[in-house]
DNA sequence: TTCCGCATGTAACTGGTTACATGATTGT
DNA sequence: ACAATCATGTAACCAGTTACATGCGGAA
């Protein structure tokens, strides 16, 4: 599983709570990876037992303790293993709003478009996300020390902005194809009228 | 769980074993779905639990024999209310490849252009199946009498294109991007050398 | 006063993967 | 002689999701 991996890598830039992991993770990979909170204290507890982080505990007034994790010897070597170690097969993927697509033929042409138009918005909102993140994460980086990183993180960034393009094109062309009188409805705003 | 609908959506284009099932999603959803043998089995039988399918032995000589589950009421009844659900958020993504690539800075470019052009050979190879499965789809969809689901699925099949030409896209210049001096190894036999 | 952010987790469940087991027939 | 295709599954495990529980401080 990734999931250690991804947090190994995350505590390679820098020690961190479950807390603070989740927040980066929302920040930057959230398109092409997602955990939840429970998720991640569980196997940053798993990973303390591999030896792979250390935790400490700091006391703060007026606010719950914070459990720092920091990445040890052990746990930067498995990251290093793991990154080095080539993928033989293409990720397998779980989109049920293709499935909705694929079987579109059942109900008729209304359901279908009404769901593209949903998607459609959805990854423009992420395409929002993307252009934010892109403009602030350099600057992040640089205050910690890890410029290095930056090209390696914009290009993931960039391909989510590319990927999201595709869908949002693809959802238009083919609201057209399938119901072409109502594709005009669903470009509001465009000129004249 | 979408399991379960992806194979009541499979079922309502005829009866068939659970071997059947993963045959036809392997030529068709393979780029967006995906299940193992076992798995099929195991939610056929609680869809059989639900009243969803029926399942009928037939006996082979000289073959082991054929456990066809079919459709029933219900099943179709839960096929279409699924259909119309709408779907919130974009389906959630883990895709270790890119993971690497973000964590890219730990060991430097080179590690890095490894994956990446694996990853470009693996969607050049899938966009062959996508194609494959375009021409070959609609044929076999007018065979069984199923015209009408052809544009739907063409449409899915049109996006998996869409997304791996992305895909190699961006890994070309991507590559061109962190190893400058690597990028035209990446492509052979391309005229001049 | 109500919600949001900070910060921790546990328990139960669902879904997905891997390994194992069987066994005949057909093609290389 | 060996691998692939047909055809079934079970058991154990791993990963991911959902629901629940706690509790302070600050902003709206």
């Amino acid at each position: 599983m990734s999931l250690k991996h991804a947090l190994l890598g995350f505590l390679s830039f820098g020690p961190a709570t479950g807390y603070d992991l989740k927040n980066q993770m929302e920040q930057s990979v959230q398109h092409f990876w997602h955990a939840d909170l429970s998720q991640i204290y569980r196997t940053l507890d798993a990973m303390r037992a591999e030896d792979w982080v250390d935790k400490t505990v700091e006391q703060q007034e007026s606010r719950p303790p914070r459990h720092v994790y920091a990445l040890k010897e052990p746990g930067r070597a498995e990251l290093t293993r793991w990154l080095q170690e080539p993928l033989e097969q293409l990720p397998t993927v779980h989109n049920p709003f293709l499935l909705k697509v694929f079987f579109g033929g059942v109900l008729g042409a209304e359901a279908v478009t009404d769901h593209l138009r949903r998607h459609q918005e959805l990854h423009q909102g992420r395409l929002g996300c993307l252009h934010e993140f892109e403009e602030m994460l350099p600057d992040q980086l640089r205050a910690y020390g890890l410029d290095d990183h930056i090209p390696y993180i914009l290009a993931t960034l960039k391909l989510g902005r590319k990927m999201s393009e595709t869908y949002v094109e693809w959802c238009e062309e083919t609201i057209r194809q399938l119901a072409p009188d109502e594709a005009e409805a669903s470009v509001p705003g465009q000129g004249e009228r």
